[in-house]
DNA sequence: ATTAATCTACCTTCTAATAGATAGATTTCT
DNA sequence: AGAAATCTATCTATTAGAAGGTAGATTAAT
């Protein structure tokens, strides 16, 4: 892994464990163990790195996306749902959840990354709700995209009730709920 | 109102806006019109501003319960919806998730009192859910508790993902299919 | 030889926090 | 009632450290 990847992943980390505003160049660079002014040569400003990261999330998402979509409906939504419970399990929350928080302080290249971000995560889910309609698997009362922003939403609250309660079999009984709640009968 | 409130109030702004670590005391200082030593004098360390915060929701929001008390579920249940809704709209997100993005970062003492406040919310909306499940205005496939978590969290999710897209349609699109499908038929 | 990646060294601004002073209000002592 | 002591809320001035960022030198890779 390059020094650059480094710096990336553990941005990372730092967004997804505590946020965009708690880490500094200088948190980064002494775990990497290069200087400050070295980050600054792959990413000028903060903003840059904070960007390079929504970046690689959305990219590594794509491409799931793409390795599974020969799958049937319930296993997709089972994968998508199993990201997040991988999540907290770690104890993170979502990149979109963490930024979202501090919006009004970010960046404008990281508001348009997030964006886009969140974008395709709802657009992703709809699909395979709808795919699901379709072949009868899956059920619900309102149009599809709202049920998609349910299921999201609930999984991103979530990951921030159960890192507060710290009681993880909370957020499995959800995440069950979730998928029965979807198949169920008619 | 005194100079400490104004202090709380607008540490509260700035913590439902953008987060614990996106504002400073000269922040405050400047707006209040005071200096940054006077709201040490209030608020020892900014961990004490931040639980004063907290205590100050949760005593808001334990009252709101109280006065309350009589109506029934439905009502109830919309007026806790409300809440959120309203959040949305001034384009907030709510204080336990705000401090849930970042808590590694933060200090016992708010780590305690957020918990307090969130368990204060879930017992909340349990007991309404359970009153409504009684009296047969509600029904729900999953225990009370469960429930209570799924909408939380849903409402919770929702204005994160409602204020990076920005489309407040969403949200009461959201909150409607909600309150339907607890009153759905049987 | 050029470019890429890193370093050293520094700057400026911000941050949280502390110490000590002051002026006015309130309480307590005699 | 008057004096003494204490409390409240603020101030000024300062600190140590961290923040994000820049400039220029050095080393390694192609």
């Amino acid at each position: 892994m390059t020094t650059k990847e480094s710096i990336i992943e553990l941005a990372e980390k730092y967004m997804r464990g505590s946020g965009y505003h708690t880490f500094s160049f200088h948190d980064i660079s002494r775990i990497v163990g290069i200087k400050t002014s070295s980050i600054h040569y792959h990413f000028p400003v903060k903003a840059d790195l904070g960007e390079a990261v929504i970046k690689e999330r959305l990219k590594r998402l794509k491409q799931l996306k793409e390795e599974t979509s020969e799958s049937d409906p319930v296993k997709k939504m089972a994968l998508f749902l199993s990201i997040y419970s991988r999540m907290g399990a770690e104890s993170n929350v979502c990149l979109a959840g963490s930024v979202a928080t501090g919006l009004p302080a970010m960046e404008e290249k990281i508001r348009n990354r997030i964006q886009e971000l969140s974008g395709f995560i709802v657009e992703w889910v709809t699909e395979i709700l709808e795919e699901g309609e379709q072949s009868g698997i899956f059920s619900f009362e309102t149009d599809a995209k709202t049920k998609a922003l349910m299921i999201i939403s609930t999984v991103m609250g979530m990951l921030q009730l159960s890192r507060i309660s710290d009681e993880p079999d909370e957020f499995r009984s959800v995440l069950r709920a979730i998928l029965q709640d979807l198949q169920k009968s008619r």
